[in-house]
DNA sequence: ATTATTACAGATAAAATACTCTTTAATTGA
DNA sequence: TCAATTAAAGAGTATTTTATCTGTAATAAT
């Protein structure tokens, strides 16, 4: 697993807000239901956004947590870098400390380069390039099983 | 963490192993030794390696473990599929089941054709080649701090 | 045969990750 | 002002991964 449980929570419930409601609130517990995520997870998850100032947070009735940014100033690698940091894109792939360009893994050379084209890749993939695909495109953010239950009505 | 911590302890030590003795017994302590991996985690390890027909192993003096084929016929991703499995080269990066061709997450065509070429990368990149880069081109398998205690006798 | 050596098997422990619960504080709306 | 709602904070539990230990079985050398 590349990125982490909480990582992935993360992104996808940024990701239902950009789609949802790119410049107001949206319920942690809402969001906790459509993408089937542990409601009480989610909080922590998004705790962590809020410290990191990517995400506002209001308390009480009609509160819930909002983008701080336009959605196209929020990276997907800014919601990776706070959550899980951004080790995964500077770490060996052997796990080897003190890999690099003097003194490399067997891998080095290869890895070094793909997971820097990854990093990249999130770096420039917005949250408003996402919720743009997941709206025109119907590109999903929650599994086959929640559209079923949750927008289908269909038990599985 | 894209292999776990017992996948790359098994890629090291059989990496060793090809480097040390492609064609004899290799003891685990030995390796856990110069390779600075916890011994009693790396037995566990390697004898999932023995379970998958990919190494031979032998107990008693002047045992071992050793490879099972020629160190051309046994790739990276050999050692990833017993270890790990395949699911790093098969799941959605955002962890949502059922992402697919038919129904993809907002990354699905980017990171599907990213895990792929790793896993060809992995899959065409034999023991042979590796052990052939460490011993020609001074690659590690082992950390900096390893090979000054082990190789250089300083203290560190 | 006996002893030393080494991998195997199974139990246990420690650490990291994932998840849950309870209480508190802020906010809204009646 | 009061009740309902919602996030924050902190403690607690569960699961998985990583690491350690203890004893057993196989092998080799003496």
């Amino acid at each position: 697993m590349i990125l982490s449980r909480a990582c992935t929570y993360g992104i996808q419930a940024v990701v239902y807000t950009a789609t949802q409601n790119p410049n107001g609130y949206v319920s942690i517990a809402e969001a906790a239901r459509e993408l089937n995520i542990p409601f009480y997870f989610l909080t922590k998850v998004l705790q962590t956004l809020t410290d990191n100032k990517l995400l506002l947070s209001k308390r009480g009735a009609n509160g819930g947590i909002m983008l701080a940014k336009k959605s196209a100033d929020i990276s997907l690698l800014d919601i990776i870098a706070a959550i899980d940091g951004l080790g995964v894109f500077q770490e060996c792939i052997l796990g080897l400390p003190g890999c690099g360009h003097a003194s490399p893994c067997p891998i080095h050379q290869y890895w070094s380069g793909q997971r820097e084209k990854l990093r990249e890749h999130f770096s420039k993939t917005t949250l408003a390039d996402v919720a743009q695909n997941v709206r025109e495109r119907a590109f999903r953010i929650a599994s086959i099983e929640d559209i079923k239950t949750n927008i289908l009505n269909i038990e599985v």
